[in-house]
DNA sequence: ATGTAC
């Protein structure tokens, strides 16, 4: 029996406070392209471009517009893009693209934000979704619990007591060296990139404000707030697919701690927090930080290699058969693009995922070239996922798309006002197995995120992706 | 996100 929509069941809750109309959304003129577009003194005259419902346009958070002020903020901007996902970030939205010159413009760090490189990996099988009965989901969730450490302060499992050395080689290796050195089996052709290229004169800062060392025993541990691994029910397939989500734990919170400091060290009057830093090619923490960016991401990369084997582990113990990687793709980072309309930029994805479209050129070669690389988008855990392809309407949207539903209750309205006893009750109705003790973390409930179907559709609708795979959670784990 | 602030 394929599950129902849970989706739809999710209650709407008004964010109290929020004013019916705000003037900035007065100067939001409708592109014929297929998004909003924000071009004013305010944003310096740059291009901002709103991927938006007028629905999800009229829910957003008061600061939302001052944090898209501020991503307009960075030397050398040349686009701003906003995903229906966006919602409160620190100091930028989490959901926005930022495009800045690659030879001139600044590298910012709050668009990367301290889970460096964080992201999903997503994995199929042929096992029809009727195997999921409500004892094997929980036999599942027994089964990974044992396997991969959860929450804030998780440590490693599998890669315990790993000297130095041979962290910084797989920390600046990435995929490469981690599947050929430690999981020959798993397939490298599936990662958005198998390694971020570090430089050898650079060194990690051992010792400095962040203390990254702290990451050296967390590979393979998956980490606290919307870190998840679920099982979900594909609509189209009838099987059972499963997702993780996590990023660099310890390692990436200490670099983007440390160059943060760096960061504010050289210009004090203007930095004051991590959302406002940034390099320009002129300072010398320039490479160096986008050292630490690429060691990092892949950090991030074999971390979910390595839950993944895990998880594939605790399936196969579980369902009797294997699990085939579908992709595996960040959506916090910046990279250096090519870019139709502004040439060589950095792009900093926020709460952002990469989407190129088949005939891309950086997919020349590859297996993804004719229909575009799988893009993993997830909902809540009361609601569905999806995995996309994009469409050659993504280079107005700088080849992005969001990274999930986005949160619309914040942690603290969610723990104040949501009713724990209700919402649990509600999932064991829906069948959805949580953790070992179907104990939902109330921050993290499906009333605390966006409808992801409304916001999927709001990609579709402007002609960014198409929707391959639609999912619904059978069984979630989450960490905290 | 984070050995959950300075």
């Amino acid at each position: 029996m394929m599950p129902r929509s849970s989706h739809g069941s999710t209650p709407r809750v008004s964010v109290p406070g929020a004013p019916a109309r705000r003037p900035w959304q007065d100067q939001l003129r409708r592109d014929p392209r297929g998004f909003f577009c924000l071009q004013t003194e305010a944003t310096r005259g740059i291009e901002v471009r709103l991927f938006l419902t007028p629905a999800l346009l009229e829910e957003l958070d008061d600061d939302v517009y001052g944090q898209i002020l501020n991503a307009t903020s960075f030397p050398g901007v040349k686009l701003v893009v906003i995903t229906p996902d966006v919602h409160s970030g620190y100091g930028v939205p989490v959901g926005c693209i930022i495009l800045t010159d690659a030879e001139r413009g600044a590298v910012a760090m709050g668009p990367v934000g301290y889970d460096i490189g964080c992201g999903m990996i997503s994995a199929r099988s042929q096992v029809p979704v009727a195997e999921a009965t409500p004892e094997r989901r929980l036999a599942f969730n027994r089964e990974v619990t044992r396997r991969v450490a959860m929450g804030p302060g998780g440590g490693s499992r599998h890669l315990r007591d790993l000297e130095q050395d041979e962290f910084l080689r797989i920390v600046r290796g990435g995929a490469d060296y981690y599947v050929e050195r430690y999981a020959p089996q798993v397939d490298r052709t599936r990662t958005e990139r198998n390694r971020f290229p570090v430089d050898d004169d650079w060194e990690v800062p051992w010792g400095g404000r962040g203390r990254p060392e702290r990451g050296i025993g967390q590979l393979g541990s998956l980490g606290g707030g919307n870190h998840f691994i679920e099982l979900q029910a594909c609509l189209q397939t009838g099987t059972l697919f499963v997702q993780v989500h996590t990023g660099s734990r310890g390692f990436g919170h200490g670099l983007a701690t440390n160059y943060f400091h760096l960061a504010k060290a050289e210009k004090p009057d203007r930095i004051t927090q991590l959302d406002l830093g940034f390099f320009t090619p002129d300072s010398r923490h320039y490479r160096s930080y986008l050292n630490a960016v690429s060691a990092g991401g892949n950090f991030a990369i074999v971390n979910r290699l390595i839950i993944y084997e895990q998880v594939a582990r605790a399936f196969t113990d579980v369902f009797g058969a294997p699990l085939d990687l579908v992709y595996e793709i960040s959506h916090n980072l910046v990279q250096l693009e090519e870019h139709p309309e502004f040439g060589r930029v950095w792009v900093h994805r926020k709460g952002a995922t990469r989407a190129f479209p088949g005939g891309h050129p950086a997919l020349t070669g590859t297996m993804w070239e004719r229909e575009g690389h799988p893009v993993l988008i997830p909902g809540s855990n009361f609601d569905h996922s999806f995995i996309l392809r994009p469409l050659p309407g993504a280079r107005h949207s700088a080849y992005s798309v969001n990274h999930g539903a986005g949160r619309r209750l914040s942690r603290a309205f969610a723990e104040r006002h949501l009713d724990r006893r209700a919402i649990e009750e509600e999932y064991r109705h829906a069948g959805i197995v949580v953790n070992t003790n179907q104990r939902v973390p109330i921050d993290e409930a499906g009333p605390c995120y966006k409808p992801a179907g409304e916001v999927v559709g709001c990609v579709v609708a402007a002609g960014l992706a198409r929707i391959e795979y639609e999912l619904a959670p059978l069984a979630s784990l989450k960490g905290d």
